[in-house]
DNA sequence: TCGAATTAGTCAGGGCACTGAGTATTTCAG
DNA sequence: CTGAAATACTCAGTGCCCTGACTAATTCGA
């Protein structure tokens, strides 16, 4: 009756896309290492000796889900950990030989898997893509932090 | 060194906007019952008498998941589950008043959280939006089930 | 009609994602 | 210099999401 159109809601379509993402991961890069996994040794391959909170920041995961993570990539043996000498509360975090590697061989499958998930549109409507979902959560993520300044007493 | 750009991933890209969405619903439209979990509901309001396998179909969600979201809702007390008498296998399921109640309220808020959500985007440029996630996500969904008639053998 | 597929749902297991509470370490104000 | 605040991380709890293995019920072909 009063039923509402799911296809106009942005939050279905942002977990159907996922989801369609998600499949594609498995079966064009790894069964193994998953999208996250894979943002994460990316950081760390560009910025070697990052910590935690700040990998997580780059990547978007808050600070339990990054803990996850790199519990996993460390049990792989694709990163190692160790405490900040001038710092005990951080976690230095870099990757191994194995973990470059990994990554380097992810990078090219994932290139490959981007070209397929994104076939249907043309060059122009990517790019599209891209910005509107970007401004979309950018917006969103704004709310979050309502302005640097101060929340203004209203 | 060799890393990439995560942001011409649509992958990554596809996280950020569930998570920001995520943040939003929260904030703007409950704390206890999730977006998938409406998701179910609006199928339920729509056609009551529905089988678990067929929701799920519906709104995206395969067996297990389903299975899980229909426990807690059914467990708030939002919908029945009975078991089909014509046929043993199949759990039908249908709102409670509640439930229909709780529908109603979340669909208002809802609507309200979408606007906010897709304020940063014109009208056009929101159907754009949407036109281009729903066709990414099918093609992806499409290589799921190779075409119906045969893998032909090429 | 009876046994082999098919179908609906459950269960165990792994991973992502968030919140709130707690611990250890560092920083900073008085 | 010391106690309060801030910071980095951990832990417990909840929920979504998938796969593969299993159970129960139905259907369908020989």
């Amino acid at each position: 009756m009063a039923a509402v159109d799911l296809t106009t809601h942005p939050g279905h379509l942002a977990r159907r896309l996922q989801q369609a993402h998600y499949l594609l991961w498995n079966a064009m890069v790894s069964e193994e290492i998953t999208s996250p996994q894979f943002a994460v040794l990316n950081a760390l391959v560009d910025q070697p000796g990052l910590d935690q909170r700040t990998v997580g920041e780059r990547v978007g995961l808050d600070r339990s889900t990054i803990a996850e993570v790199i519990t996993r990539l460390s049990r792989r043996g694709l990163l190692d950990k160790v405490r900040d000498p001038q710092d005990g509360r951080r976690a230095l975090l870099r990757p191994t030989d194995e973990g470059l590697r990994t990554h380097r061989k992810l990078a090219v499958r994932t290139a490959r898997m981007n070209q397929v998930f994104l076939a249907p549109l043309s060059a122009e409507e990517q790019s599209l893509f891209f910005a509107l979902i970007q401004r979309v959560s950018d917006a969103a993520e704004g709310l979050r932090h309502p302005a640097e300044p101060v929340p203004a007493p209203r």
